[in-house]
DNA sequence: TTGCCTTATTCAAACGTTTGAACCTCTTGA
DNA sequence: TCAAGAGGTTCAAACGTTTGAATAAGGCAA
């Protein structure tokens, strides 16, 4: 075999190879309409040459010519967090019938990364953006040129219509609603709260749900019961948190039968914190988490929780951004999408029927 | 501003608006040697232009000139696996000082995904492939064109230095017997076991290292207290697995007080099994799994584990890809490396000494 | 004046594709 | 015999960069 300066075959050598022009080759191993035209018999050569030679066409060549990547950015505040895979997933299964690439990159929650890869999503000309976005994510001017060079962009987990972005979230007001429905309807009333933290977009309208679900049942929340995350900086950091505010709870000296708190992982340091105080959950103490996770689903006992479709919700994503992606290709103006996905309330082990004597002994043990 | 055909601004954009020549503005923006010589007033002036025009250089173009495409393909048999995240996380904080681009994809443990993105690392010259196989991973005729194309390529998670390709995984041998070991220290003696599926590469040395240090410490083990997992698709049905198999034991009627499980997830599932049948882990039952996923550490109890060092691995995978390109580059014969990481045994809430009366209480449950 | 060195800029070819247009060589119908 | 058409293949330009070589204008020594 030739020596070749770059390690790669190319058109050029497997039209060398079996004695044809590049045109001819390319016509033939591309599929064009052309090649139709071509002698059966110079196409069997030509693709037999190329499977011999391990001939794999330049993405690069080609893209820059045909001027389509057939690439989608998908720019994930923290693949470490185990909310983000199933909406990957979701994307990847949108992305893969019209063979698009998804660009899949981890910003691990750091902003610096994130701009990053924004402009690595540029530079290769995604022909469109999703992001999963959360927290950590704030208006950067790269997004400016994002807009500027007309990338269709979908933002997963925000609201920023306002920003005339199409945008998907969960209904974290219905959510938060639906898990303190839950505990009041098992007969709970003392409870204890774990809002997010402030820069959280979720964290205000999911408060707000419980809170109005709350007033509607009659409960009222004992501001002494309600506590806060400090800013997250990875997934692993909620559940530490969760098990430190657990232990604030019951040095508090209040009682409560059921802890509702912000996400998954958060609830699963409740849990553990009420643990080490000897506390079982669900019978001396019910517990709530939101998201669903598979940590939430795998613990013993399951954790009850707000289960948000995520897999969807990335289809979704995907969806939109191929739509607008074509839109685009006619010329039209690409619509701005908005949809709060609806949660469901999932009742696994980690909260049960509020017992008679249960908010008496948990007072005498804090 | 100027309608473009492509939505993107070029090179030629950015020398138009401000009268310089391609070339010029080419020197300035990628930071040539020559942008010595370019007066301080034109390079200001270029640069301004390029960041109001919002310019960002075309990855494909300027991979095509260069020959090199600063990626680095990074194939994952499945993300939603917690198993790959750590391994991920290494390999993007090994790139990132040099400035390569992971090319992260998830193949859903779907053989031709697999192949698929093989196919997409080929095209898009990434200059270097790392594979995280553990399960689902035969021998492609992508991988001969792979080598036919000269594609320095790294595997984790197997052991395939026979073929000549540099390897890394854990020390199944030694993580086994750790993981026994530890067993039998705490007093255990009547154990069962989960053998991971035939068709894991995992799974046999892991076994050896159990039944070696088995026989060292004088325990032999009753081949009907060993079982088997079904060939998994997907992490949570190594949980289900886990629970079923769980029953199973209950249901045998023989006596155990401990479980030694393959992986994290199947030990999961063994507690909720064990749980439904209303025994305690650990006061009735001792569990311990292997890997030290996220799940298992944020469980209550958290679950003792063999922890294997997968931001390590993936940090020294990527180096050694990186390192092979260098060879490479120099014409030099690349190493073929291998590493067996050193596992550790994490011991948490999961295993406890046996207390004396334990065995009975499971007879008579059973 | 010539020759040479700097400084500042541009030319033009190349990277590996794709594709509209052009080119051959037959065959066919008039 | 010639024109027209069909079948099979190739030309050459273009995509947006990079970069070795060339150019141009000035300064300066001989």
């Amino acid at each position: 075999m030739v020596q070749r300066k770059s390690g790669h075959v190319t058109l050029l050598d497997v039209a060398r190879a079996c004695g044809y022009s590049v045109s001819t080759v390319s016509i033939v191993l591309s599929e064009a309409p052309l090649s139709q035209n071509v002698a059966e018999k110079t196409r069997t050569r030509i693709r037999e040459m190329a499977k011999q030679l391990g001939y794999h066409p330049d993405a690069f060549a080609r893209s820059l010519r045909r001027r389509r990547s057939q690439t989608i950015g998908v720019l994930a505040y923290d693949l470490s967090d185990p909310f983000c895979i199933p909406i990957v997933q979701g994307i990847q299964s949108g992305l893969k019938p019209v063979d698009y690439l998804p660009l899949l990159m981890d910003a691990q929650t750091e902003r610096k990364l994130f701009d990053n890869y924004l402009k690595m999503i540029l530079e290769r000309r995604a022909e469109g953006v999703i992001v999963i976005a959360s927290w950590v994510f704030e208006e950067t001017n790269l997004m400016a040129d994002i807009e500027k060079n007309k990338v269709p962009i979908v933002i997963l987990g925000r609201d920023l219509t306002r920003r005339k972005i199409s945008s998907l979230c969960i209904d974290n007001r219905t959510g938060g609603a639906l898990a303190m429905r839950h505990l009041h309807s098992l007969g709970h009333r003392q409870i204890a709260f774990i809002r997010g933290p402030e820069e959280l977009f979720d964290s205000e309208p999911r408060w707000a749900g419980v809170t109005a679900a709350a007033s509607d049942a009659g409960i009222e929340i004992d501001p002494r019961m309600v506590f806060e995350l400090p800013s997250l900086v990875d997934p692993k950091s909620g559940f530490e948190n969760g098990q430190k505010l657990a232990r604030q709870m019951l040095a508090s000296g209040r009682s409560f039968t059921a802890v509702l708190a912000f996400d998954d992982l958060t609830a699963l340091g409740v849990v553990r914190g009420l643990n080490e105080a000897g506390l079982r959950v669900p019978q001396d103490c019910s517990v709530i988490g939101f998201d669903d996770v598979l940590p939430a689903n795998v613990a013993t006992p399951g954790i009850t929780t707000i289960h948000q479709p995520l897999k969807q919700m990335g289809l979704l994503a995907a969806q939109w951004v191929l739509q607008a992606i074509e839109a685009r290709e006619e010329a039209k103006p690409a619509p701005v999408e908005f949809q709060r996905a609806a949660p469901e309330l999932v009742v696994r082990g980690s909260t049960a029927a509020l017992q008679t004597n249960q908010g008496k002994r948990k007072s005498q043990r804090a």
